[in-house]
DNA sequence: GTCCTTGCAAAGCTTTTGCATCGCT
DNA sequence: AGCGATGCAAAAGCTTTGCAAGGAC
């Protein structure tokens, strides 16, 4: 349970409550929006401000503890980073969020990127789908 | 020239200045937000309200003669759709986006949909980059 | 003439910021 | 104690909407 204070110290932020708490909400649920924690964080009668969960996200991504992403619902959804990158796939349907890693696309990106005189520093692949008819 | 009519009536939408406008400009420049767009009328001496321009890029895009990109800055940017499908790779340094499409990547995408029971509605993919030291 | 479109201003949403108070270390 | 962190409320983007006036067919 200290780890997360371990992992605060060392991006060189204070051990505080909400932080913890937000750490935790991330943890066991995923992908959430600044709003969804808020929401969480009410319902364990933890009582966070709106504003401090955006001041922390901004800070958890700087020092590169959640990756922020813009799917396309009008506000952003964070997710802690884990070791290995992985991409996302949504189903329109149900609007769950499922991860994969695909090595040779991996490859095919930094090829493609390379034929034109660039390295790649970041990339965003979202897959947008819904169940195939049984 | 007339074709610009022609296409906003195939998609039921009275050829109105303001639109033809907004075509013209999304023809030449590529790549703009609704913003983008509004200066860019201003130069011209259009004068078009941005919310009109809000509201005829989403008709645009509901009958698919336009295309709507998040990507990380803010706000949308809107290209008119092309008959090949591609994908963009969004140079850090410079703020330039360029165009791509590889089949393999769009294979191996589909199958690791399949893979997992679902088929591909759409997608999104953008390579973050920069130059190459030379 | 009718119905769709436009422009302006106002409202809506997500996210950011100012400032006094509070809490880690 | 000192300085960073928090909460509230206000402000700041981007985008949408209501409504009266204007324009296409």
């Amino acid at each position: 349970m200290p780890k997360k204070n371990k992992e605060l110290q060392k991006a060189g932020l204070k051990a505080t409550l909400p932080r913890i708490k937000i750490l935790e909400v991330l943890d066991s649920k995923g992908h959430l929006s600044a709003e969804d924690i808020y929401k969480e964080l009410i319902l364990l009668d933890e009582d966070v401000g709106l504003a401090t969960i955006y001041r922390v996200l901004t800070q958890f991504e700087s020092a590169g503890i959640v990756i922020k992403h813009n799917f396309e619902e009008g506000h952003a959804v964070y997710e802690i980073v884990s070791d290995e990158h992985h991409d996302h796939m949504v189903c329109i349907e149900t609007g769950k969020i499922y991860e994969f890693h695909d090595e040779i696309i991996e490859q095919r990106q930094a090829e493609i990127a390379k034929k034109q005189g660039f390295e790649i520093v970041d990339h965003n692949m979202v897959l947008y789908v819904k169940k195939l008819e049984s």
